[in-house]
DNA sequence: TATCCACCGGAATTTATGGAAG
DNA sequence: CTTCCATAAATTCCGGTGGATA
């Protein structure tokens, strides 16, 4: 039924982009003279093809003319990890131990002419120092990505707020419609799945149950042709798509948990075996098992603040939700199904 | 309504780490 | 080897806030 999976990797690029012709015209035209590129920031919910939009754009642009581009990923990253990966990928070679001041010298340096750095997943920018390095190198115009464009300027510094408040710097994506999405899932389906199992009319129906959520809605269709091949349909069922939305959102999670330190696992292990807890309860329980969790370990146990850090970003993650304001919050995790693989509660009952 | 209280999250400060200079 | 310095992570400090309580 699957005949070739990797089209529904996040990472797939589709040969056209569809249903965005306006918003390539208008990062093509920031870009245009690019001796005077102009900064954008670019803005919408999670998975309508923030990401894709600037690569597609971009790879556009460079096969027309070489300019020094990067498309950085800078949630969680440090202003030295940004620096060397956006030098990385201009040509430079970062050893990794220079300095931040270092690292944007020779970034400077490398940028004899103008070039592109896209800050992905920027939410967390402003009130770091990275925009103060990135925005000191002359030659390099900045294309900021983030979920809510007044949240992220009202955080950033006056300077930063200047340079983004230009007159077409801002460029809003938003969801797609029904049949737009379609029409990308269509695509999918064509590269992707044998052409007999599945219909216009099924496409159309997770366009709209995922609300014009693209990267939700790719993944939907991979889990329905998985879940009609493990069920042994010929073709893609009702109830296949019906079930396909929790997989591909249980998959999301597992993944980006996987992908967190140890102590997310830990805290995020202590809210799924209570269910749902208080953060008095879920400090005390942290304060009791912390000995037997961290021993052999090479971490040591944190402090309360710093477990207020890990679990807002555990909520960012959509791994951990936070129900009720200040005194009576609860905390629980979004998928019980959704477990740390480093199996930690079973280590602490071996002690 | 007024006061209390838990606890969040910003900002400043400290600690840990590792490289470079003396 | 010791000292110094930069960075990132953790901690300390504390003001603000919205529900709880009386």
């Amino acid at each position: 039924m699957i005949t070739d999976s990797r089209v529904f990797d996040d990472e797939h690029m589709p040969a056209i982009l569809e249903h965005r012709d306006q918003e390539v015209g208008q990062l093509s035209r920031a870009w245009t003279p690019v001796s005077s590129a102009d900064d954008v920031l670019l803005y919408g919910p999670s998975g309508v093809g923030k990401t894709v939009l600037t690569k597609h754009t971009l790879g556009r642009l460079t096969k027309a003319r070489t300019t020094p581009h990067a498309h950085v990923e800078t949630m969680g990253q440090t202003t030295g990890d940004v620096l060397r990966d956006l030098l990385g990928q201009i040509g430079g070679h970062p050893v990794g131990n220079e300095t931040v001041e270092d690292l944007t010298w020779t970034v400077r340096n490398h940028l004899d002419e103008p070039g592109i750095c896209v800050l992905d997943e920027a939410d967390d920018l402003p009130g770091t120092d990275t925009l103060d390095a990135l925005t000191s190198i002359d030659n390099l115009s900045l294309v900021v990505i983030c979920h809510d464009e007044q949240r992220w300027l009202g955080c950033a510094d006056p300077a930063v707020q200047h340079r983004f408040s230009v007159e077409g710097t801002e460029l809003e994506l938003r969801r797609y419609h029904v049949d737009e999405l379609a029409d990308i899932l269509e695509a999918r389906a064509e590269l992707g799945l044998r052409d007999d199992v599945w219909t216009r009319t099924q496409l159309e129906r997770i366009a709209d149950d995922v609300a014009g959520v693209a990267r939700v809605g790719i993944q939907a269709l991979f889990a329905a042709a998985e879940l009609a091949t493990n069920r042994g349909h010929e073709r893609i069922e009702p109830e296949d798509i019906r079930d396909s939305y929790d997989r591909a959102r249980h998959r999301i999670r597992q993944e980006n948990l996987s992908s967190l330190p140890y102590h997310h696992h830990v805290l995020y292990e202590l809210i799924r075996n209570a269910g749902e807890m208080r953060s008095a309860v879920l400090h005390d329980r942290y304060n009791q098992l912390s000995d037997s969790l961290y021993q052999d370990r090479a971490q040591t146990p944190i402090g309360e603040r710093s477990r207020r850090n890990k679990l807002s970003k555990l909520a960012s993650y959509d791994l951990v939700e936070v129900v009720g304001e200040r005194a009576n919050r609860r905390y629980s995790v979004v998928d019980p199904g959704v477990k740390s693989a480093l199996d930690i509660l079973s280590v602490k009952k071996q002690n």
